[in-house]
RNA sequence: GGGCCUGUGGCGGAACUGGCAGACGCAGGGGACUUAAAAUCCCCAUCGCCGAAAGGCGAGUGCGGGUUCGACUCCCGCCGGGCCCA
């Protein structure tokens, strides 16, 4: 269907004044550029002309967009019209709003187009920057956009490449948790304040070449520049190293972790291969505590904050020296590994290092007898020769060799053997671990493979409740199979009463005392319920497939469970045979049980608790040329230098050709211009080298997040030339009173913006980055919060419908048929004629199910659209686009129109005096002002229209037949407020017609009339037994005697109760009366 | 496999903190107006059974249990869907 065909069903015919599609998008116009040029939505900063201090604040801002090709498409205005609803109604609340847009304009697919077409991308970009600039100017958002800017202006950018400086003049004070000047740094050095040392997180993270914690480069005056130099450019926060990066050979460039998906790229799904390369990097890894603990005092999602948290990836293990046998049995070495599960240590049966580990140089040395020097070397070489992701790749085969070296397990005190196999990696870790085949995985597969000993030491309540019983069965529970039954009763017990492992014997009693005499059948109520699951508990067990009682009591008092099931549990639970002379972990959860296996080693001096993070410090280069340039220079030693402050920005060459070079040898694209590359000291203001040295500049570019890391804080001063934002302008914007309830729910809110609202995928990606960063520019006393965002909401997903075969492949709409009844749809693809199934799916071009906002604005207006896509559900879910559902919002404007405007004549229509009918509509109105109020604050937009739906639809009745007004003046211009922050363009041309000077937005919300919103008699259901039976008519402050005394003397009740007296009433206050007998 | 979310009429969805399930909209049925259609306005509408009707009875928020005077809401287990991470 086009969609010019459906204009007409909108109603373009009819009297003359009605309100159409063509009006709605009259009027919409005409109020945009009033509004234009009113400069309505401008807000004034601190200090300037028409601020006003008295006022709170509220920052309200969307996820700014990359603009594609592709224009907008109906997802975009849906984030959108929800802040901007935020905004209008917190304007009218009284509130300085703060509601900008601008532009992520640095990407690949600008530059891919360039490749394409030879188009320049800054020509493609500003282009689609114009584009989406006209399709979000015509849904009448209300930004201030004298803000806009795009991360590709000169005057955006240049304050990006001097926050990078701010990083790279920065290190991590690990001592004092924060971000401080290099500068410092340096000088505590030279004052010998500070061994000079190369940073420990460097050599741990960054693998710098030759580097170590332990390396001391002695004193500054006795070293030469370069160890000076390397020694403090290793604790930059933005720093260079050489790494193992994600080379994407297609794309030309390096990707970060998160832009590869199962060695693809993210963009594209091209193949990335492992390539080491001299990269900058972002030492995000610094903040990781930060990171995790700021989570708690912000008021955001609860998954996102866990996906934040998940990829941060902090988890609290040890570090383990385990005992070595010498050949003569002393004990002189110690094999260190690390574990997350320390508890498991009774478990560990064996233990594994790296073909790279230096022991399995000693053990090739040692010549023990037990050492097959053959085996091992050839084991050895051919792990060398396959790549880390290999090994990765193919771990279902496990492959291994023993290495001779005999070790202790210090929590048993047994010898343990120590294999070389490579599913352990030398770059994780200490490249050895020690095995816990009973709970982990691959050590499981591992012990398979080679017939090692598997014991369990961490049970699930189920299989800790079978133990106890296994322990605990009377002589009598154990006969014959009985205790089959017996067991299965006392698992559906523990079960529903979620038991720990301190009530099995209370429980045990428990199951006795209310066993039935005679097996099934007999028995109280609370046994014939449990009964219900006894079935299902005696079919597990049988697929357990013990063969008796002792064969169950002897899989658990050996351990052999895991082994029995074939499967590794490694969930949490509690441990088992995990005791020895100095410590039992026994009946512990797996918390309790690390904290005191940690306290235990840590006692005895062969253990310690650790920190580990999944967190990588941040890949910062691409080799592309769309992003911003490093304000980085080198001179011809190659040492690195900033491009001073004065000389900022460094603006990107031109370039005739933007076609990477294919090639595994990476050669960034900028290296193309080479006059552009050679510079000198003075033309950068290098000041510590002569003027006239010849520096190069850094070829790499900017990963397309960095514009969006700070874009927020331009905002608040735009405008700026001096500073990236005004001091003051910053802090009345991020840390002012926030207006209303846009407050928070967290225990300790920390500012910042006060709504960001955007989907979802950004969860991890630029949430975080943004978040270092402000971290970043928080501790070096440029910004006034710790973190950015305060409130983080995500839109849902808006899908479409579409179609789906048996077999689960798509099929697109247009080749689909209904040939069902609109009440009972059957649905058949054309081609083949099978039957398919209706989904909602993405909306994709391949599906045809794509919708293109234009065309609605087109055919019922900006307001119907913004009404509809809050109307569907609710922001945060993801719903299907259902274009026919569009009609009824339309009609909800077009009713209005009716109620104040004629359609005949194009005349205002007010009634005069307040009728009986026109009361109840002024408390209808009230409430539903009240309701509006409490559902905006909760982002609840669909209830709040609901509300104002009635109020019209209430109108409309009161007007009946005689056709004559059915809203008073008041009640309109009342209407128009709360209508307005929805559909705002109707309510200013109403508020206008009702003769109202300057803007409806801008004019004060409503006040409510508290009297009116409770009705002086109220009807109560009265239940009895939990059952509606009656209704009573009460007044609504009557006590509870009164509201007992109706309900009893109602005669439905009075039959119910057949004469008896109710053996308790219970009256709850203006909402219902349950009798119960 | 793990984490988070989710399951309510033909459809989208309401339901405050445990208190009348299905607000509001779409689609549907009936009526008024009209030569007619459209548009508009009014009424009906979860399902089943009884009844000519008024009305009555019963069931009902994925399934099975539990807690409670009372459960869409809380707890346990299962099944299905989505997103994220492996």
């Amino acid at each position: 269907m086009s969609s010019s065909s459906s204009t007409s069903r909108a109603g373009e015919q009819g009297p003359s004044f009605r309100y159409t599609p063509a009006l709605a998008n009259e009027i919409e116009e005409k109020w945009q550029s009033w509004w234009d040029s009113h400069g309505t939505f401008v807000q004034p900063n601190p200090g300037e002309p028409g601020f006003d201090g008295s006022r709170p604040k509220f920052f309200c801002m969307d996820m700014f967009p990359y603009p594609s090709g592709a224009g907008l498409h109906v997802g975009h205005p849906e984030g959108y019209t929800a802040t901007d609803i935020i905004s209008r109604y917190k304007r009218m609340k009284g509130c300085n709003v703060l509601h900008p847009m601008g532009w992520d304009a640095y990407g690949l697919p600008a530059e891919q187009h360039a490749i394409n077409t030879g188009e320049h991308p800054a020509a493609f970009t500003r282009k689609t920057i114009d584009t989406f600039r006209r399709q979000l100017k015509r849904f009448g958002f209300s930004y201030d956009w004298t803000r806009e800017f795009a991360t590709i202006d000169e005057g955006y950018y240049r304050w990006t490449q001097w926050i990078f400086l701010r990083l790279y003049n920065a290190w991590y004070d690990e001592d004092q948790r924060r971000a401080r000047p290099i500068a410092e740094l340096v000088a505590e050095f030279k004052a010998g304040k500070r061994p000079l040392r190369y940073n420990s997180k460097a050599a741990e993270y960054a693998h710098a070449p030759g580097v170590t914690a332990q390396t001391v480069a002695g004193p500054w005056e006795q070293v030469d520049y370069e160890t000076r130099r390397s020694v403090v450019d290793s604790y930059r926060l933005a720093y260079v190293s050489e790494q193992l990066v994600n080379w994407c050979p297609k794309l030309g460039t390096a990707l970060a972790n998160e832009e590869v998906i199962d060695g693809r790229s993210e963009r594209g799904s091209h193949p990335v291969v492992r390539k080491p390369l001299r990269q900058w990097m972002m030492r995000i890894t610094a903040y990781a505590d930060r990171l995790v603990e700021d989570l708690a005092d912000v008021d955001w999602p609860e998954s996102t904050r866990s996906q934040q948290a998940e990829w941060i990836g902090r988890s609290e293990g040890a570090e383990i020296d385990f005992p070595l046998l010498d050949p003569d049995k002393s004990v002189t070495r110690t094999l260190r590994v690390y574990t997350t599960r320390p508890d498991t240590i009774f478990g560990a049966t064996y233990m594994v290092i790296a073909p790279e580990h230096p022991l399995v140089a000693s053990a090739l040395e040692e010549g023990r007898p037990e050492t097959d020097v053959e085996a091992v070397e050839a084991y050895v070489a051919r792990a060398k020769s396959r790549s880390d992701v290999d090994r990765q790749a193919d771990a279902k085969t496990k492959t291994g060799v023993f290495s001779g070296i005999v070790a202790i397990n210090p929590a048993t005190g047994e010898e343990i053997p120590v294999w070389i196999a490579d599913y352990v990696l030398m770059g994780y870790g200490h490249g050895a671990i020690m095995a816990v085949p009973a709970h982990d995985e691959r050590d499981f597969e591992f012990a398979r493979a080679f017939g090692l000993r598997i014991r369990d030491v961490v049970l699930s309540r189920v299989h800790w409740a079978m133990a106890y019983f296994a322990r605990h069965a009377t002589e009598e529970e154990r006969g014959g199979n009985g205790w089959l039954a017996h067991l299965a009763d006392f698992l559906g017990l523990v079960t529903s009463t979620n038991a720990e492992p301190d009530h099995m014997p209370a429980l045990l009693e428990r199951a006795r005392a209310t066993r039935p005499e005679t097996g099934a059948g007999g028995g109280d109520a609370g046994v014939g319920r449990r009964g219900a699951t006894q079935g299902e508990w005696l079919e597990t067990i049988a697929s357990m497939g013990f063969g008796s009682f002792d064969d169950l009591r002897d899989a658990f008092a050996r351990g052999t469970i895991v082994e029995r099931f074939g499967i590794a549990y490694s969930g949490a639970g509690h441990a088992i045979n995990s005791a020895n002379d100095g410590v039992s972990l026994d009946g512990l959860s797996t918390a309790e049980a690390k904290q005191r296996i940690i306290a235990w080693l840590e006692e005895r001096g062969i253990g310690r608790r650790k920190v580990n993070y999944k967190l990588r410090d941040w890949l910062f280069s691409r080799q592309r040329y769309w992003g911003e340039p490093f304000p980085i220079v080198y001179d011809e030693r190659g040492f690195h230098f900033p491009v001073d402050e004065s000389k900022l920005p460094v603006t990107l060459p031109a370039l005739e050709d933007f076609k990477p070079e294919e090639s595994l040898d990476p050669q960034p694209l900028l290296a193309k211009a080479k006059e552009w590359v050679r510079t000198t000291a003075s033309e950068v203001g290098v000041g510590e080298l002569p003027p006239d040295a010849i520096m190069r500049r850094e070829t790499n570019t900017m990963p397309g997040w960095a514009g969006s890391c700070w874009y927020y804080l331009r905002y608040c001063d735009a405008k700026n030339g001096g500073r990236f934002v005004g001091r003051e302008a910053e802090r009345y914007w991020m840390t002012g009173r926030a207006g209303g309830s846009g407050a928070s729910d967290v225990p300790r809110p920390i500012g910042g913006v006060d709504l960001y609202i955007g989907g979802n995928e950004h969860a991890v990606l630029h949430l975080l980055y943004a978040r270092f960063w402000h971290k970043v520019l928080f501790d070096l006393g440029d910004v006034s919060t710790p973190e950015p965002f305060q409130k983080l909401f995500h839109q849902g997903l808006i899908t479409s419908y579409a179609y789906q075969r048996s077999d689960k492949t798509l099929v697109a709409v247009d080749v689909v048929d209904n040939r069902g009844t609109e009440e009972k749809p059957r649905y058949f693809a054309r081609d083949t004629g099978e039957e398919v199934a209706q989904i909602t799916a993405k909306m994709s071009k391949s599906l045809k199910n794509v919708v293109n906002p234009d065309d609605v604005i087109a055919d019922y207006g900006a307001d119907t659209f913004r009404l509809y896509e809050m109307y569907m559900g609710p922001l945060e879910a993801s719903k299907p686009w259902n274009t026919r559902d569009i009609s009824g919002l339309f009609r909800f404007l077009q009713r209005l129109w009716r109620l104040a405007v004629s359609e005949e004549t194009g005349e205002l229509r007010v009634a005069g005096g307040a009728s009986e009918a026109h009361g109840e509509i002024e408390k209808l109105l009230h409430r539903a002002t009240v309701r509006v109020e409490q559902a905006i604050e909760k982002l609840s937009f669909n209830t709040a229209i609901a509300a104002l739906i009635e109020v019209v639809n209430a109108a409309t009745s009161s007007v009946g037949a005689e056709n004559g007004p059915g809203l008073t003046r008041g009640q309109l211009e009342r209407l128009s407020l709360v209508l307005c922050p929805f559909a705002p363009h109707v309510a200013e041309e109403l508020w206008s017609r009702l003769g109202r000077e300057g803007a409806c937005s801008l004019a004060a919300w409503p006040g409510v009339d508290e009297s009116l919103l409770r009705d002086s008699e109220v009807e109560l259901p009265v239940q009895v037994q939990g059952k509606v039976r009656a209704r009573i008519r009460v007044s609504a402050d009557a006590d509870d005697p009164t509201v007992t005394a109706a309900a009893l003397a109602e005669p439905k009740v009075a039959e119910l109760l057949g004469g008896r007296a109710p053996k308790k009433v219970i009256v709850v206050r203006g909402r219902m009366v349950n009798v119960v007998v």
